[in-house]
DNA sequence: ATAAGTATTTTATGGTCGTAAAATAGTGGA
DNA sequence: TCCACTATTTTACGACCATAAAATACTTAT
């Protein structure tokens, strides 16, 4: 039950990463995000989220977007590149504290 | 931002994991448990948040409890430990994703 | 031209989980 | 004895975030 948990809950805490961890490859729309997601991490969230979730980037300078005829192209920023890193150093150090010594 | 928000919200969504590992070592009783996470982890949950953890893990079976005097000590059941396991493996391998191939 | 698929935006909602608050009681030293 | 500290329990609350819902519009194949 609380895999499941850390699994449906954590996993989409980090989806911001994830994301900005696609993004760092090439710059992509929010709608392409969802299947990429599916088949590189093996998540399914909602179609809406990778909107929400580059909307609150954006805001907070993260990403940046472009605008081509109806798409809109985002990019990771160096301040989101740096984010990554940090957010991925953060958790590899919270896996090495739980793991046995 | 949202690294704050990673540190506050995904260090707390895995608070029991960290109990868990505690617990691993020796059985604990809930009060003691916040200065140890703070020793350990370098974490500060509120003095009430390990009684609700533990309670929760208690009614899974993930720990189980036995009284002495006017303390509650839990100890981790084999069931926790598998949980613990598939918790740090699952980290693991959200980090292995998240890491530049 | 029209239906289906692509693409985005905004608002409201629901579930989860740590925490605050408040009450209770045992223990040990001054 | 009295006060400070240790220790637990229960209830209600607040914040966050993915998601559902609904509306809109462009594009392309039939």
């Amino acid at each position: 039950m609380p895999l499941r948990r850390l699994k449906n809950k954590t996993t989409k805490e980090v989806l911001w990463l994830y994301i900005l961890r696609l993004l760092r490859e090439r710059e992509l729309y929010a709608y392409e995000i969802k299947p990429l997601l599916k088949e590189r991490f093996g998540i399914s969230p909602a179609l809406v989220t990778p909107y929400v979730v580059l909307y609150r980037l954006e805001q907070e300078g993260y990403v940046e977007a472009r605008r081509a005829s109806n798409k809109k192209y985002y990019r990771i920023t160096p301040k989101g590149e740096r984010l990554l890193e940090e957010g991925v150093a953060y958790l590899r150090g919270l896996v090495q504290k739980l793991e046995y010594p």
